[in-house]
DNA sequence: TCAAAAGTGTTATGATTACACCCATGG
DNA sequence: CCATGGGTGTAATCATAACACTTTTGA
């Protein structure tokens, strides 16, 4: 067993029941994107979306902000809620006893599913859950993975390569990919993946990437501009033996739009 | 004091608890766009969008249809889930202090509020809700508008002079217009608000009242044909003194796309 | 001075818009 | 046989795509 800390034991108390916010966290690098994902504690192999119950007291939009927060060390991220899953027959049941099957020790030697505490909390787990999914746009030099008191480890994984996760999880991240692809045309929110600042063409491969479809240089560069959405910085890149590119940047106001609108 | 019954009292058993599912239901007819809202059966004039909570044995669509269901008496309605709104200061207290003020025998004559089960019941109310909004299309010949046993009346509004409603309702109606406005360009699920067969005509005046906005009549009808999702009947219309308009109508297997898509 | 890649311009193509023409229908 | 409105065709306009030309940079 890998755990050297006591294993948390989950209250219902001071959350919304029933309840759960799902993160996609996207990060970008080098024609690559990403989603960061944590394994669990437990033992058996189990990765899960990072994810967490809603405060009493809390939007739901900050929510997952704290939940993201909490795994990129970054204060404030670029986020948009995608979806609400809530399938009766989704529970964590199957998940649950397989996690319990190979972690005999989460309910004590001398206490079973079948009494008090232990009970009470497993038939609060094995309720269905609603779900609301949200996916982040980060900078994945700026972020700094970090477990929770529940992994065991947490890492980016290319986003054709991601593990077998628990319940519903892998789709969920499919239809979060498919939210992004579908406001590429007329938003360039997705820069958040980007450093602050970047060159045209680090933004045509980030475009490329994400919709696994080559552009051509010259009307991409006008279509991007067209949108009146980038500052151009006067100061040019200084690489090698060519023309030096100019740097590009998103407007302060801009990076954080997407938190306030509407009542969420 | 109107009701003629015992008012019913709302237990929390058996609900998913502080979620709710808020339904505009959207008809139409002769150039003119209107929401289904109820009236409350209690003193002084509350106006609220249908809305239930969902069984824990229920998929979240399956209660939509059902609180749909139940005020228009239609078995399968055409809808769709537009946004989740779950602000932490979003509740009903300001509605239900006001509700109680001007219905006292709510709580009866000797029970207050801060007394066993007439507390615990105000404080099941008073917590926050997070609200799940959908939106239906219904013909509204077909409709027929049903109370719940919470209400006084249930009317069309125009969606132009709609009454003010309790909580936040106004604005998830706004907000389900503008979802409904952005797929019209691409989709023609918005004919579930028209009979089963109309003329390209219909289709216009719907697309030009909803939108706000005049067509070109030759365009309009290529840019509808070239979706390709209208079957043309051969058989025409009769009417008089001119060229008779072929009727159309949504393939069957079209009309109830979107119950089951994605794992909602 | 050359290769590489950036910025920009120019033409070709396709989609949309504006408008016109003809036809069915009933009075 | 005329007025009305429906179906469809054609020309003009606009947006996008394909491609070319010029410039900057370091070797």
């Amino acid at each position: 067993m890998p755990t050297t800390q006591p294993l948390p034991i989950l209250s219902e108390q001071n959350y919304i029941q029933q309840l759960t916010i799902d993160c996609v966290i996207f990060g970008y690098r080098a024609k690559q994107l990403s989603v960061l994902v944590p394994k669990l504690r437990y033992e058996g192999d189990f990765w899960a979306l990072p994810s967490w119950f809603v405060f009493q007291d809390e939007d739901i939009d900050e929510a997952a902000q704290r939940i993201i927060r909490s795994r990129t060390g970054i204060e404030e991220n670029y986020l948009e809620q995608f979806q609400v899953t809530g399938k009766a027959n989704r529970n964590g049941k199957a998940f649950l006893d397989r996690l319990i099957e190979l972690n005999s020790e989460l309910i004590g030697p001398t206490a079973t599913i079948n009494d008090g505490e232990g009970r009470r909390e497993y038939e609060w787990f094995t309720r269905r859950f609603v779900s609301i999914g949200y996916y982040a746009l980060v900078d994945m030099n700026k972020a700094i993975p970090r477990k929770s008191e529940l992994d065991q480890s947490i890492e980016w994984y290319d986003i054709n390569q991601l593990p077998p996760m628990i319940m519903d999880h892998n789709a969920i991240v499919t239809k979060a990919l498919e939210m992004l692809r579908l406001k590429l045309d007329q938003e360039l929110n997705v820069l958040n993946l980007l450093p602050e600042t970047f060159t045209m063409k680090e933004v045509q491969e980030l475009y490329e990437t994400i919709l696994n479809k080559p552009f051509e240089r010259g009307n991409f560069q006008k279509k991007i501009l067209s949108l009146n959405g980038l500052e151009r910085l006067e100061k040019k890149y200084t690489g090698a033996a060519h023309k030096a590119p100019y740097l590009y940047q998103l407007p302060k106001p801009t990076l954080y739009e997407g938190y306030t609108t509407d009542c969420h």
